[in-house]
DNA sequence: AGGAAATTGTCCGCTAGCGTACATGACTTC
DNA sequence: GAAGTCATGTACGCTAGCGGACAATTTCCT
């Protein structure tokens, strides 16, 4: 089976064999990605497992006073509960649906099941979690070194790699809680980026203008686990037709 | 085979079944961790995978500018090169070793050849990469939320948790550079923690005095990979016992 | 012992971003 | 179209930590 005929716009399952995707897709079944919906709970079983189409899922690491910081974004190209491959019931993690779209999700066990038996099934969901422990990895540098215009840069070029389109609804409130920075912080960087005319802010709304321009604003904060995906998954052969 | 039995100071690979133990042993060898010494080469090809019997190694996420920032700490309670198990090659992380010590280590083609024979070892140690990624998504967290004193004094618990004694060889450039701060920075945070007398500094050495204060000074920011860690590895029959 | 090197202590002005509060503007609801 | 809610703009004093420089100290080497 060619890629391009597999009825799903997510990349991973994208990239899986004719006889992978034939151990999978029976355990398939669509489903919507609510707004703000919670995906998995931290430290209670993950029900599903959702190979994003369309929307946007964050996972944000949770930690004492209420605080929290993203630790990963998922779209169209990646599946959320990778620990769920390992056998795992749970991860201190939480994910919730950013942006509202549609997936295709699975139930735990059977995940389970498919892999155990699928070994190059397997292999190929467990590269993705390589790509998104590389994604951890750059976040705690950039949080290390990068200023908040940087990082807000940084996380905008993200988005846009995940979802159709230049417009992202955004409130600066939640860029806020996804960069770990006070919300008039983000007001001041939005100001600062639109200024150099990179991008376009209304409200509720930020329009990418000048990609480039963007990742340049972004300090060299952007790009590494990206290129990580794109040398691992570029050597699949059924991703090379693309 | 009783794990006791098991002629190794390394937890995971004690943790291991009598049957995985069997068919990694006859790849293991013994070597010397050297101080500095680099163990994996940011995109170059894993040779070696190490299990730390003594000493740390430091995963390390190489950015632009010759900027760094510590994403992982390994001692005897893990191992290096996580995505070799994948299959993959190469890691655009930087590992190197922090503390001298010893490991045993295995070639790559060899891990991956067990790992492809044996499905429970490489569950056990893909249970391993999780632990590194909550660990990684945590220190992007306190990289976030944490002020300086508060991450240092996070890094130092770390520390010491996966070493004997209470006596750290650490100089303060050293730790600025782990931490991405400024040197003068860590002088000053050191004196702090030294005033509340949780640790005692000398030249090119920091001696832990108050682990229970030190947790304390790291304000909420450490201790969440930990316990996934001893709630993954408790589960383990094998490692039930100790 | 004497000089070199490594490590730590300290100081300066500076900047990013914080915490807080409040005002303005925009969209929604009835 | 009035009221209410949500989102954004902005201001102010404050603090942590920066960048850089330099001095003091300890250890190492010869």
């Amino acid at each position: 089976m060619a890629e391009q005929e597999k009825p799903t716009a997510n990349r991973l399952l994208k990239s899986l064999s004719e006889e992978s995707w034939r151990t999978l897709s029976p355990y398939l079944e669509e489903d919507e990605l609510r707004h703000r919906e919670s995906i998995t709970v931290p430290n209670e079983p993950i029900e599903h497992i959702y190979f994003v189409e369309r929307g946007l899922l964050s996972v944000v690491a949770p930690g004492p006073a209420g605080r929290r910081a993203e630790v990963g974004l998922i779209g169209y190209e990646g599946m959320s509960g990778a620990p769920a491959i390992l056998g795992l019931e749970t991860s201190p993690l939480d994910t919730f649906v950013q942006r509202p779209g549609s997936a295709l999700r699975i139930r735990r066990e059977n995940l389970r099941r498919c892999v155990q038996e699928d070994h190059a099934l397997k292999e190929s969901l467990l590269k993705f979690m390589h790509i998104m422990t590389t994604q951890t990895a750059y976040t705690a540098f950039a949080n290390a070194h990068g200023r908040l215009e940087e990082r807000l840069a940084r996380w905008l070029v993200m988005y846009h790699d995940r979802v159709d389109g230049d417009e992202l609804p955004l409130v600066h409130e939640f860029l806020a809680m996804m960069l770990a920075v006070r919300r008039p912080g983000v007001t001041e960087a939005v100001h600062n980026l639109e200024g150099h005319g990179v991008i376009k802010a209304r409200r509720g709304n930020v329009t990418i203008v000048n990609r480039e321009g963007l990742i340049e604003k972004a300090g060299g904060f952007y790009g590494q686990p990206e290129a990580e995906y794109n040398r691992i998954f570029a050597t699949q052969p059924e991703t090379a037709k693309v």
